[in-house]
DNA sequence: TAACCCTTATAGTCTATACTAACAAAAAAA
DNA sequence: TTTTTTTGTTAGTATAGACTATAAGGGTTA
């Protein structure tokens, strides 16, 4: 049985498909359209290419429309996503294996900046987004253990294959939420580092309780208080931010 | 002052080397050069080639004499290295920091792999060469941090910038190694994964103290006591075994 | 219905990186 | 010194992935 690899290398290798490999830019891909998914958005063509711009920078950067739409293409030759008559991107079964096994090392990749290397939280998803590709399964393994088993990333989102169970009680966006009622914070968006930044300062992190001051929608404006004293963020942010109702 | 990144996102990014990046293949090539210099090999395409294809197979892989000096074409416009008259590579004042810095991530990931995650030894060369691609400065001061400023890669192999120095004593390649003597492990060879378990297996690993038997050279066959018995390598293998004098 | 806008798609180009094939130069062997 | 072998080089080609410019659709509004 011939070492893949070595057959490989011994000439005759043109493309990284042609022996089966993903390449980083189509992991990014693929990583954008479970996150999109995940968030409930509409994968076109459009969405992925305006996601996969707000992601950190990579060596080849780069999502124009067009440049989507050829990536697009070549991962439909390789069975990796399909183009649906909706103008939607929707993942293969093979697709969706690569995506989960993308956000599971780069979630897990948080984790281990912040948690075993000691890595600012803010900074955390850029390095992850490049440690993502360069964790081999082994290695996967060895994080996993060495962190205990962690079922989500430091933003409070879900590590898939992880074994993560949804906690108790009602899930909203905390743009829903209603004046002097309490709410755990659940997930976090992690791509805009100023907000991020923002967040942490205000200990609007995952696990930390907030009571609802003044959701004046009409000025756009919800305001909360925290461990760490009063703020307000706007309802376009607010929709970024889920919470769950404190039980207490 | 425009943030380089930015700029390169709006549009207007064509190559790599446009906002002045190096790619992971020329990153590798810096790696190689820095190496073989480091062992004493001549720098020509040839050897660079060869050392190329003995590294741990990456995302675009192939080293093709012709495919190397494109590289070294490509290389040399980017001011990182200059192929002599001798038709030797070397690298310029640039590039010789950017291949410090990737030596220094890749022994730095080496370490971490190892003695944070507890990887196999075997199979830290394997994962370093992916990982030396994704690690920012900052996350590689977070490292060597972590990891208490070491000074060798678990291969004893130094560390740029770390402030090591050589130890006391004299220095030589196993294979010139005298019967009867005593011997400290400095550095081994971490690219042929079967040599190294042979190694590791035999605690033929830094530090660790060996006595010559029998320097069998019309045989081509060196013996020698470890901590965990008698055991004999070949010539060739030896010549890529540092030791020093052991002073006790 | 026609004009307009937003999204999607195509065409044409460019660079990086890889290969094979063929040639040239240098080194080693005869 | 001539021949052979090894090494380096050029030429030509292919794919991935990126861009700009320009269509082509599909709904909304005028």
């Amino acid at each position: 049985m011939a070492n893949r690899q070595s057959a490989a290398i011994r000439g005759n290798n043109r493309a990284p498909h042609t022996y089966e490999r993903i390449s980083h830019v189509a992991q990014n891909y693929l990583l954008s359209l479970y996150i999109l998914a995940e968030e409930g958005v509409r994968t076109t063509p459009g969405n992925l290419a305006e996601h996969i711009r707000n992601m950190p920078p990579t060596e080849h950067l780069g999502a124009s429309l067009p440049s989507v739409l050829g990536m697009i293409r070549r991962m439909t030759r390789e069975g990796l996503v399909e183009l649906s008559p909706q103008k939607e991107v929707h993942l293969t079964k093979v697709g969706r294996t690569h995506a989960e096994s993308m956000v599971r090392r780069h979630r897990l990749a948080e984790r281990m900046v912040v948690d075993l290397l000691g890595l600012e939280l803010h900074k955390a998803h850029v390095e992850a987004h490049q440690l993502e590709h360069a964790i081999s399964p082994d290695l996967e393994e060895m994080i996993r253990k060495r962190l205990g088993n962690p079922t989500t990333c430091p933003f409070g989102h879900p590590i898939p294959g992880s074994g993560f169970v949804l906690p108790q009680g009602r899930r909203l966006t905390l743009d829903q939420a209603l004046p002097q009622h309490r709410y755990v914070v659940e997930r976090i968006p992690e791509e805009d580092q100023e907000l991020l930044r923002f967040l942490i300062d205000h200990s609007v992190v995952p696990d930390q309780e907030l009571e609802i001051l003044e959701a004046g929608r009409y000025r756009g404006v919800i305001s909360f208080r925290t461990a760490l004293g009063d703020t307000a963020l706007g309802y376009e942010a607010a929709t970024r931010i889920w919470v769950r109702e404190s039980v207490s």
